[in-house]
DNA sequence: GGCTCACATTGACAGTGTCAAGTGCTCGGT
DNA sequence: ACCGAGCACTTGACACTGTCAATGTGAGCC
Protein backbone atom coordinates (compact mmCIF):
# COMPACT_ATOMS: atom_id res chain seq x y z
CA UNK A 1 0.00 0.00 0.00
CA UNK A 2 1.07 3.54 -1.23
CA UNK A 3 0.83 6.47 1.15
CA UNK A 4 -2.16 8.03 0.52
CA UNK A 5 -0.94 11.68 0.88
CA UNK A 6 2.10 12.46 -1.02
CA UNK A 7 4.71 13.05 1.25
CA UNK A 8 8.05 12.31 0.77
CA UNK A 9 8.62 9.55 3.10
CA UNK A 10 10.73 10.85 5.08
CA UNK A 11 8.06 13.54 6.89
CA UNK A 12 6.70 9.42 7.72
CA UNK A 13 7.22 10.35 11.49
CA UNK A 14 5.78 14.06 11.64
CA UNK A 15 2.52 12.59 9.84
CA UNK A 16 2.35 9.75 12.43
CA UNK A 17 3.05 12.65 15.05
CA UNK A 18 0.45 14.92 13.83
CA UNK A 19 -1.79 11.63 12.87
CA UNK A 20 -1.68 11.14 16.69
CA UNK A 21 -2.26 14.79 17.95
CA UNK A 22 -5.43 15.13 15.53
CA UNK A 23 -6.93 11.39 16.46
CA UNK A 24 -6.03 11.92 20.90
CA UNK A 25 -7.66 15.40 19.65
CA UNK A 26 -11.05 14.24 17.92
CA UNK A 27 -11.43 10.67 19.74
CA UNK A 28 -10.04 11.00 23.34
CA UNK A 29 -6.86 9.56 24.57
CA UNK A 30 -8.47 6.22 25.16
CA UNK A 31 -9.04 5.36 21.77
CA UNK A 32 -5.41 6.38 20.81
CA UNK A 33 -4.01 3.13 19.27
CA UNK A 34 -0.74 2.53 16.67
CA UNK A 35 -3.35 0.63 14.36
CA UNK A 36 -5.39 3.75 13.70
CA UNK A 37 -2.42 6.22 13.45
CA UNK A 38 -1.43 4.00 10.97
CA UNK A 39 -4.68 3.88 9.34
CA UNK A 40 -4.58 7.61 9.28
CA UNK A 41 -1.30 8.27 8.00
CA UNK A 42 -2.12 5.67 5.06
CA UNK A 43 0.98 3.18 5.81
CA UNK A 44 0.50 -0.31 7.05
CA UNK A 45 0.16 -1.25 10.68
CA UNK A 46 3.96 -1.93 11.03
CA UNK A 47 5.35 0.70 9.64
CA UNK A 48 5.06 3.20 12.79
CA UNK A 49 7.40 1.21 14.04
CA UNK A 50 10.09 1.99 12.20
CA UNK A 51 9.56 5.60 13.28
CA UNK A 52 9.63 4.83 17.07
CA UNK A 53 10.27 1.91 19.05
CA UNK A 54 6.69 1.27 20.89
CA UNK A 55 3.45 2.70 21.89
CA UNK A 56 5.02 4.67 25.03
CA UNK A 57 7.76 6.45 22.24
CA UNK A 58 5.68 8.30 20.31
CA UNK A 59 3.07 9.15 23.49
CA UNK A 60 6.81 10.40 24.85
CA UNK A 61 7.24 12.88 21.99
CA UNK A 62 3.65 14.49 22.11
CA UNK A 63 4.68 14.68 25.92
CA UNK A 64 7.32 16.70 25.07
CA UNK A 65 5.73 18.56 22.74
CA UNK A 66 3.14 19.62 25.03
CA UNK A 67 5.03 20.71 27.28
CA UNK A 68 6.56 23.31 25.36
CA UNK A 69 3.52 24.53 24.03
CA UNK A 70 2.20 24.82 27.44
CA UNK A 71 5.86 26.51 28.70
CA UNK A 72 4.63 28.92 25.32
CA UNK A 73 1.53 29.31 26.64
CA UNK A 74 2.70 30.48 30.14
CA UNK A 75 5.56 32.84 28.99
CA UNK A 76 2.87 34.68 26.44
CA UNK A 77 0.54 35.30 29.40
CA UNK A 78 3.43 36.37 31.46
CA UNK A 79 4.31 39.54 29.10
CA UNK A 80 0.98 40.92 29.84
CA UNK A 81 1.27 41.76 33.73
CA UNK A 82 4.11 42.54 36.43
CA UNK A 83 2.50 42.34 39.69
CA UNK A 84 3.54 39.54 41.17
CA UNK A 85 0.62 38.67 42.57
CA UNK A 86 -1.38 38.82 39.37
CA UNK A 87 1.48 37.09 37.90
CA UNK A 88 0.57 34.09 39.58
CA UNK A 89 -2.84 34.32 38.43
CA UNK A 90 -1.68 34.74 34.50
CA UNK A 91 0.41 31.42 34.62
CA UNK A 92 -2.57 29.86 36.62
CA UNK A 93 -5.16 31.06 33.76
CA UNK A 94 -2.24 29.47 31.17
CA UNK A 95 -2.39 26.31 32.83
CA UNK A 96 -5.86 25.75 32.88
CA UNK A 97 -6.59 27.28 29.89
CA UNK A 98 -4.34 24.52 28.20
CA UNK A 99 -5.84 21.67 29.77
CA UNK A 100 -9.22 22.94 28.76
CA UNK A 101 -8.27 23.57 25.30
CA UNK A 102 -6.37 20.52 24.63
CA UNK A 103 -8.05 17.54 27.08
CA UNK A 104 -6.57 14.80 25.98
CA UNK A 105 -3.27 15.85 25.47
CA UNK A 106 -2.78 17.61 28.42
CA UNK A 107 -3.77 14.12 30.41
CA UNK A 108 -1.50 12.19 28.20
CA UNK A 109 1.22 14.54 29.98
CA UNK A 110 0.20 13.82 33.27
CA UNK A 111 -0.53 10.19 32.96
CA UNK A 112 2.81 8.25 33.74
CA UNK A 113 1.29 4.65 32.98
CA UNK A 114 0.98 6.28 29.87
CA UNK A 115 4.22 7.66 29.69
CA UNK A 116 7.02 7.31 31.94
CA UNK A 117 8.54 10.58 31.76
CA UNK A 118 11.46 10.24 33.63
CA UNK A 119 12.71 7.40 30.92
CA UNK A 120 12.70 9.66 27.88
CA UNK A 121 14.73 12.84 28.01
CA UNK A 122 13.41 15.13 25.76
CA UNK A 123 10.16 15.04 27.35
CA UNK A 124 11.49 15.12 30.72
CA UNK A 125 13.62 17.99 30.21
CA UNK A 126 10.58 19.82 27.97
CA UNK A 127 8.51 19.82 31.41
CA UNK A 128 11.46 20.45 33.76
CA UNK A 129 11.61 23.99 31.56
CA UNK A 130 8.03 24.55 32.07
CA UNK A 131 7.98 24.29 36.11
CA UNK A 132 10.78 27.19 35.74
CA UNK A 133 8.40 28.87 34.58
CA UNK A 134 6.23 28.71 37.76
CA UNK A 135 9.30 28.78 39.91
CA UNK A 136 10.64 32.31 38.15
CA UNK A 137 7.01 33.22 38.94
CA UNK A 138 6.61 32.59 42.72
CA UNK A 139 10.39 33.64 43.08
CA UNK A 140 9.17 36.63 42.42
CA UNK A 141 6.52 36.82 45.42
CA UNK A 142 7.02 37.63 49.26
CA UNK A 143 7.24 34.60 50.88
CA UNK A 144 8.23 32.65 47.77
CA UNK A 145 11.88 32.38 48.67
CA UNK A 146 13.34 29.50 47.37
CA UNK A 147 14.92 26.69 49.98
CA UNK A 148 17.90 25.29 50.43
CA UNK A 149 17.12 21.90 49.34
CA UNK A 150 15.15 22.61 46.18
CA UNK A 151 11.80 24.17 45.04
CA UNK A 152 10.07 26.29 47.65
CA UNK A 153 7.15 24.92 49.66
CA UNK A 154 4.93 27.75 48.00
CA UNK A 155 5.83 26.76 44.21
CA UNK A 156 4.29 23.18 44.79
CA UNK A 157 1.45 24.65 46.59
CA UNK A 158 0.68 26.40 44.10
CA UNK A 159 1.51 23.70 41.28
CA UNK A 160 -0.76 21.17 43.07
CA UNK A 161 -3.75 23.98 43.67
CA UNK A 162 -3.57 24.56 39.69
CA UNK A 163 -2.99 21.03 38.66
CA UNK A 164 -5.79 20.22 40.84
CA UNK A 165 -8.18 22.36 39.30
CA UNK A 166 -7.94 21.64 35.71
CA UNK A 167 -7.84 17.62 36.47
CA UNK A 168 -11.29 18.43 38.05
CA UNK A 169 -12.60 20.52 35.42
CA UNK A 170 -11.84 18.03 32.97
CA UNK A 171 -12.84 15.06 34.74
CA UNK A 172 -16.29 17.11 34.67
CA UNK A 173 -16.35 17.26 38.46
CA UNK A 174 -16.88 20.63 38.85
CA UNK A 175 -20.07 19.65 36.81
CA UNK A 176 -22.56 20.37 39.78
CA UNK A 177 -20.89 24.00 40.13
CA UNK A 178 -20.57 25.24 37.01
CA UNK A 179 -22.20 23.33 34.13
CA UNK A 180 -20.56 21.54 31.48
CA UNK A 181 -19.87 23.83 28.62
CA UNK A 182 -16.31 25.40 27.91
CA UNK A 183 -17.36 29.06 28.93
CA UNK A 184 -18.80 28.06 32.24
CA UNK A 185 -15.50 26.19 33.15
CA UNK A 186 -13.87 29.26 32.13
CA UNK A 187 -15.67 31.49 34.46
CA UNK A 188 -15.45 28.99 37.25
CA UNK A 189 -11.44 28.60 37.13
CA UNK A 190 -10.75 32.40 36.69
CA UNK A 191 -13.27 32.38 40.33
CA UNK A 192 -11.28 29.82 42.09
CA UNK A 193 -7.81 30.87 40.63
CA UNK A 194 -8.90 34.49 42.15
CA UNK A 195 -10.08 33.24 45.65
CA UNK A 196 -6.31 31.47 45.24
CA UNK A 197 -5.07 34.87 44.24
CA UNK A 198 -6.62 36.79 47.46
CA UNK A 199 -4.39 33.65 49.92
CA UNK A 200 -1.38 34.36 48.84
CA UNK A 201 -1.62 38.26 48.69
CA UNK A 202 -3.43 38.40 52.40
CA UNK A 203 -0.50 36.01 53.47
CA UNK B 1 -15.45 -25.48 34.69
CA UNK B 2 -16.83 -25.25 38.74
CA UNK B 3 -15.50 -22.06 40.90
CA UNK B 4 -12.12 -23.04 42.34
CA UNK B 5 -13.51 -21.03 45.51
CA UNK B 6 -16.40 -23.19 47.63
CA UNK B 7 -18.09 -19.81 48.12
CA UNK B 8 -22.19 -20.60 47.48
CA UNK B 9 -22.50 -18.95 44.22
CA UNK B 10 -24.54 -15.77 45.58
CA UNK B 11 -21.61 -14.81 46.33
CA UNK B 12 -19.86 -14.66 43.10
CA UNK B 13 -20.85 -10.73 43.00
CA UNK B 14 -18.75 -10.20 45.52
CA UNK B 15 -15.88 -11.76 44.68
CA UNK B 16 -15.48 -10.31 41.22
CA UNK B 17 -15.56 -7.04 43.34
CA UNK B 18 -12.73 -8.54 45.35
CA UNK B 19 -11.14 -10.13 43.08
CA UNK B 20 -11.37 -6.20 41.20
CA UNK B 21 -10.00 -4.63 44.10
CA UNK B 22 -7.34 -6.91 44.72
CA UNK B 23 -6.19 -7.18 40.97
CA UNK B 24 -6.15 -3.51 40.33
CA UNK B 25 -4.40 -2.85 44.35
CA UNK B 26 -1.43 -5.44 42.96
CA UNK B 27 -1.13 -5.23 39.51
CA UNK B 28 -2.09 -1.22 38.92
CA UNK B 29 -5.33 -0.03 37.30
CA UNK B 30 -4.20 -0.53 33.83
CA UNK B 31 -4.10 -4.30 34.10
CA UNK B 32 -7.62 -4.91 34.80
CA UNK B 33 -9.27 -6.89 32.80
CA UNK B 34 -12.44 -8.33 32.66
CA UNK B 35 -11.36 -11.82 32.08
CA UNK B 36 -8.27 -11.35 34.52
CA UNK B 37 -11.11 -11.16 37.52
CA UNK B 38 -12.90 -13.85 35.78
CA UNK B 39 -10.20 -15.49 36.20
CA UNK B 40 -9.05 -15.13 39.81
CA UNK B 41 -12.27 -15.50 40.60
CA UNK B 42 -12.22 -18.95 39.03
CA UNK B 43 -15.51 -18.63 36.93
CA UNK B 44 -15.45 -18.83 33.15
CA UNK B 45 -14.74 -14.84 31.37
CA UNK B 46 -18.25 -14.38 30.75
CA UNK B 47 -19.81 -15.24 34.42
CA UNK B 48 -19.45 -12.00 35.49
CA UNK B 49 -21.22 -10.08 33.06
CA UNK B 50 -24.47 -11.75 34.65
CA UNK B 51 -23.91 -9.69 37.81
CA UNK B 52 -22.50 -6.68 35.72
CA UNK B 53 -23.72 -5.03 32.74
CA UNK B 54 -20.14 -3.75 31.71
CA UNK B 55 -17.16 -2.84 32.46
CA UNK B 56 -17.61 0.05 33.73
CA UNK B 57 -20.77 -1.15 35.82
CA UNK B 58 -17.96 -3.21 38.17
CA UNK B 59 -15.73 -0.26 38.07
CA UNK B 60 -18.16 1.85 38.94
CA UNK B 61 -19.17 -0.04 42.15
CA UNK B 62 -15.41 0.11 43.26
CA UNK B 63 -15.95 3.87 42.73
CA UNK B 64 -18.63 3.77 45.05
CA UNK B 65 -16.41 2.23 47.53
CA UNK B 66 -13.39 4.22 47.51
CA UNK B 67 -15.87 7.18 48.01
CA UNK B 68 -17.57 5.64 51.18
CA UNK B 69 -13.90 5.04 52.38
CA UNK B 70 -12.50 8.23 51.69
CA UNK B 71 -15.74 9.92 53.13
CA UNK B 72 -15.09 7.66 56.43
CA UNK B 73 -11.25 8.15 56.30
CA UNK B 74 -12.01 12.42 56.27
CA UNK B 75 -14.39 11.90 59.13
CA UNK B 76 -12.01 10.14 60.94
CA UNK B 77 -9.38 12.51 60.63
CA UNK B 78 -11.71 15.36 62.18
CA UNK B 79 -12.47 14.13 65.22
CA UNK B 80 -9.13 14.15 66.42
CA UNK B 81 -9.21 17.98 66.01
CA UNK B 82 -11.22 21.15 66.19
CA UNK B 83 -9.05 24.00 65.43
CA UNK B 84 -10.71 24.93 62.18
CA UNK B 85 -7.69 25.73 59.81
CA UNK B 86 -6.18 22.09 61.46
CA UNK B 87 -9.04 20.76 60.83
CA UNK B 88 -8.70 21.75 57.17
CA UNK B 89 -5.23 20.12 57.13
CA UNK B 90 -6.97 17.34 58.31
CA UNK B 91 -8.94 15.83 56.18
CA UNK B 92 -6.41 17.15 53.23
CA UNK B 93 -3.99 15.25 54.96
CA UNK B 94 -6.64 11.57 54.99
CA UNK B 95 -7.23 13.01 51.50
CA UNK B 96 -3.37 12.51 50.60
CA UNK B 97 -3.30 9.45 52.45
CA UNK B 98 -5.86 7.86 50.78
CA UNK B 99 -4.55 8.22 47.37
CA UNK B 100 -0.79 7.39 48.35
CA UNK B 101 -2.33 3.88 50.29
CA UNK B 102 -4.75 2.95 47.51
CA UNK B 103 -3.07 4.53 44.17
CA UNK B 104 -4.98 2.74 41.90
CA UNK B 105 -8.68 3.04 43.25
CA UNK B 106 -7.96 6.80 43.71
CA UNK B 107 -7.07 6.91 40.10
CA UNK B 108 -10.40 5.56 39.40
CA UNK B 109 -12.33 7.78 41.57
CA UNK B 110 -11.30 10.29 39.39
CA UNK B 111 -11.49 9.41 35.51
CA UNK B 112 -13.93 10.17 33.80
CA UNK B 113 -13.15 7.97 30.63
CA UNK B 114 -13.41 5.06 32.77
CA UNK B 115 -16.50 5.74 34.59
CA UNK B 116 -18.72 8.30 33.94
CA UNK B 117 -20.09 8.91 37.52
CA UNK B 118 -23.12 10.67 36.69
CA UNK B 119 -24.35 7.61 35.19
CA UNK B 120 -24.49 5.92 38.66
CA UNK B 121 -26.41 6.76 40.74
CA UNK B 122 -24.60 5.04 44.05
CA UNK B 123 -21.07 6.14 42.38
CA UNK B 124 -22.20 9.56 42.07
CA UNK B 125 -24.10 9.36 45.79
CA UNK B 126 -20.97 8.60 47.54
CA UNK B 127 -18.70 11.04 46.02
CA UNK B 128 -21.38 13.70 47.15
CA UNK B 129 -21.11 12.45 50.58
CA UNK B 130 -17.60 12.97 50.06
CA UNK B 131 -17.80 16.01 48.88
CA UNK B 132 -20.06 17.44 51.87
CA UNK B 133 -17.28 16.29 54.41
CA UNK B 134 -15.50 19.32 52.95
CA UNK B 135 -17.68 21.81 52.85
CA UNK B 136 -18.56 21.15 56.39
CA UNK B 137 -15.03 21.79 57.16
CA UNK B 138 -14.44 24.74 54.54
CA UNK B 139 -17.73 26.71 56.54
CA UNK B 140 -16.15 26.59 59.83
CA UNK B 141 -13.36 28.41 58.08
CA UNK B 142 -13.78 32.37 58.78
CA UNK B 143 -13.72 33.39 54.93
CA UNK B 144 -15.58 29.76 54.34
CA UNK B 145 -19.42 30.97 54.38
CA UNK B 146 -21.20 28.84 51.60
CA UNK B 147 -22.01 31.35 48.34
CA UNK B 148 -25.98 31.52 47.41
CA UNK B 149 -25.71 29.63 44.61
CA UNK B 150 -23.85 26.53 45.59
CA UNK B 151 -21.04 25.71 46.74
CA UNK B 152 -18.16 28.30 48.22
CA UNK B 153 -14.99 29.37 45.86
CA UNK B 154 -12.99 28.27 48.47
CA UNK B 155 -14.49 24.56 49.20
CA UNK B 156 -13.59 24.34 45.08
CA UNK B 157 -10.01 25.95 46.08
CA UNK B 158 -9.08 23.77 49.08
CA UNK B 159 -10.42 20.46 46.92
CA UNK B 160 -8.45 21.65 43.87
CA UNK B 161 -5.31 21.97 46.00
CA UNK B 162 -5.63 18.90 47.54
CA UNK B 163 -6.32 16.85 44.66
CA UNK B 164 -3.70 18.18 42.77
CA UNK B 165 -1.08 17.24 45.44
CA UNK B 166 -2.78 14.12 45.49
CA UNK B 167 -2.33 13.69 41.71
CA UNK B 168 1.27 14.92 41.34
CA UNK B 169 2.56 12.61 44.28
CA UNK B 170 1.17 9.48 42.59
CA UNK B 171 2.10 10.15 39.17
CA UNK B 172 5.56 10.93 40.47
CA UNK B 173 6.00 14.65 39.37
CA UNK B 174 7.17 15.44 42.52
CA UNK B 175 9.95 12.97 42.91
CA UNK B 176 12.70 14.83 42.10
CA UNK B 177 11.79 17.24 45.04
CA UNK B 178 11.22 14.33 47.41
CA UNK B 179 11.95 11.22 46.17
CA UNK B 180 10.19 7.71 45.32
CA UNK B 181 9.49 6.32 48.77
CA UNK B 182 6.32 6.68 50.72
CA UNK B 183 7.60 7.78 53.55
CA UNK B 184 9.49 10.89 52.03
CA UNK B 185 6.02 11.59 49.90
CA UNK B 186 4.29 11.82 53.52
CA UNK B 187 6.77 14.26 54.46
CA UNK B 188 6.63 16.44 51.44
CA UNK B 189 2.82 16.20 51.65
CA UNK B 190 2.49 17.21 55.02
CA UNK B 191 4.53 20.09 54.43
CA UNK B 192 2.97 21.50 51.23
CA UNK B 193 -0.18 21.01 53.31
CA UNK B 194 0.94 23.11 55.97
CA UNK B 195 2.24 26.46 53.50
CA UNK B 196 -1.64 25.81 52.10
CA UNK B 197 -3.27 26.43 56.09
CA UNK B 198 -0.86 28.71 56.56
CA UNK B 199 -1.64 31.13 53.56
CA UNK B 200 -5.69 30.30 55.02
CA UNK B 201 -4.80 30.78 58.54
CA UNK B 202 -3.04 34.15 57.37
CA UNK B 203 -6.10 35.44 54.75
C1' DG C 1 25.61 -5.45 -12.70
C1' DG C 2 25.47 -6.74 -7.70
C1' DC C 3 25.41 -5.14 -2.48
C1' DT C 4 23.69 -3.14 1.33
C1' DC C 5 20.58 -1.06 4.20
C1' DA C 6 16.68 1.53 5.60
C1' DC C 7 11.89 1.55 5.08
C1' DA C 8 7.44 -0.97 4.47
C1' DT C 9 4.55 -4.77 4.18
C1' DT C 10 2.28 -9.14 5.41
C1' DG C 11 1.18 -12.48 8.68
C1' DA C 12 1.16 -14.33 12.93
C1' DC C 13 0.28 -14.45 18.24
C1' DA C 14 -1.84 -13.67 22.62
C1' DG C 15 -4.54 -10.56 24.73
C1' DT C 16 -8.93 -7.59 25.16
C1' DG C 17 -14.51 -6.53 25.62
C1' DT C 18 -18.67 -8.23 24.32
C1' DC C 19 -22.40 -10.71 21.47
C1' DA C 20 -24.87 -15.11 20.72
C1' DA C 21 -25.98 -19.67 21.82
C1' DG C 22 -25.91 -23.59 24.53
C1' DT C 23 -25.90 -26.27 29.16
C1' DG C 24 -27.37 -27.55 33.52
C1' DC C 25 -29.67 -26.49 38.01
C1' DT C 26 -33.48 -24.80 40.87
C1' DC C 27 -37.98 -23.82 41.80
C1' DG C 28 -43.07 -22.85 41.40
C1' DG C 29 -47.39 -24.58 39.49
C1' DT C 30 -50.11 -28.30 38.45
C1' DA D 1 -44.03 -36.20 40.65
C1' DC D 2 -43.31 -33.84 36.71
C1' DC D 3 -42.58 -30.15 33.67
C1' DG D 4 -41.47 -25.78 31.96
C1' DA D 5 -39.37 -21.37 32.97
C1' DG D 6 -35.73 -18.74 34.44
C1' DC D 7 -31.31 -18.17 36.05
C1' DA D 8 -26.14 -18.76 36.52
C1' DC D 9 -22.83 -20.11 33.97
C1' DT D 10 -19.98 -21.88 29.92
C1' DT D 11 -18.34 -22.11 25.20
C1' DG D 12 -17.28 -20.12 21.06
C1' DA D 13 -17.05 -16.55 18.08
C1' DC D 14 -15.87 -11.57 16.43
C1' DA D 15 -13.21 -7.45 15.76
C1' DC D 16 -9.93 -5.06 17.92
C1' DT D 17 -5.28 -4.18 20.24
C1' DG D 18 0.41 -4.10 20.57
C1' DT D 19 4.23 -6.30 18.99
C1' DC D 20 7.41 -10.10 16.98
C1' DA D 21 9.23 -12.23 12.80
C1' DA D 22 9.97 -12.79 8.12
C1' DT D 23 9.56 -10.84 3.63
C1' DG D 24 9.75 -7.52 0.00
C1' DT D 25 11.43 -3.21 -2.29
C1' DG D 26 13.89 0.45 -3.91
C1' DA D 27 17.77 3.97 -3.78
C1' DG D 28 22.69 4.70 -3.41
C1' DC D 29 27.28 2.97 -3.90
C1' DC D 30 31.26 -0.34 -5.49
Amino acid sequence: MKPVSSKSSADLRRTLLNASLDLIATEGLESFSMREVARRAGVSHQAPYHHFQDREAILAELVAEGFTRLRDDMADALRRSDDASARLTAIGKAYVGFALDHPAHFKLMFRSELVRAERHDEAHACAQAAFEVLVSVVEGLPAGKRRAGGASSLVLTAWSFAHGLSTLLLEGKFDRHCGKTKRARVAAANEVLKTFEDLVRRA
